[in-house]
DNA sequence: TCAACAGTTTAGAATTGTTTTAATGTAAAT
DNA sequence: ATTTACATTAAAACAATTCTAAACTGTTGA
């Protein structure tokens, strides 16, 4: 299939010229039917497999950091250790399974819109978002 | 006032004994009125004004972690950066200033409790908490 | 045509938050 | 008192992320 134009137009949108591993990089993000979320290490292990090739780190965080500040991408914080990304930029709830590690989207007729009664002074409201962590029974809690 | 008993007793709950500078971190965290909501290096920093003297990261680090596994206190993750803890230990909601990098707390009464129309086959819900990120009004989105 | 430029890739170094180590110190139990 | 278990500490290790600077590539325009 012939994404690439697509691609490129992502890359120049976002402020970056269209390289062979920049391409690479949109052909893992942006091909698949359904969005999903990863780290920046599974990316960038998804990406050699299909590369055959070494690609460097700091390509991939440039690169998924101007995607993330165009809106091509969300960031998802879930504990302090690593970042999740979400190719689903659409605003959306999550289930978080603590067993796993697994970050599950919630579809919006999952959960009732969220009211919120109560406003900052001089501040707007950006996102709205639920994390429902979940875990198998006999788990401790977090 | 004598705290120093109630201090003691979380410290034992939590499997540690007391000892000067983890009394000093307790009444850091657990005599003000208000909760708050603290990096461990702002208690760090309040601690060793308190204490007129050094007190190893180390030392912080383990008591913080002990008391959140036993529950006193709570864990927040908001960006990936580093990681915020609350003495409110209740279920509760947050904003989040992202011009100033502030929690604010979220009265329960300030937002509808969150229906959730879906749950994961296995597992079971460990907590469901709402982020609500805000910014003033002219401010590049997340 | 090809030199000059602007932007890119890369390995590795630096930085940051956090955890671990191992030597020394202190509280508690006997 | 003596012994034991646990604590404190500075420093080292670690892991995720960011930065650096040198080599590279694609584009431009003389
Ligand atoms: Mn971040
Ligand atoms: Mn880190
Ligand atoms: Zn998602
Ligand atoms: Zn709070």
């Amino acid at each position: 299939m012939s994404n690439i134009s697509i691609y490129t137009d992502k890359l120049r949108e976002s402020g970056l010229r269209p390289t062979r591993q920049r391409l690479k990089i949109c052909e893992v993000l942006f091909s698949p039917e359904k969005t999903f979320h990863f780290t920046i290490n599974d990316l960038t292990k998804i990406i050699e497999n299909k590369l055959s090739e070494k690609i460097s780190l700091a390509t991939v965080y440039n690169t998924i950091h101007a995607f993330k500040n165009k809106g091509y991408l969300k960031e998802i914080s879930i504990n302090s250790d690593k970042s999740y990304f979400d190719t689903n930029v659409t605003e959306h709830h999550h289930f978080f399974d603590e067993d796993t590690n697994e970050l599950i989207d919630c579809n919006n007729d999952d959960i009732d819109s969220v009211n919120i009664k109560k406003n900052i002074t001089g501040k707007k409201i950006k996102s709205v978002e639920v994390l429902i962590k979940v875990a198998s029974d006999n788990q401790n809690q977090n």
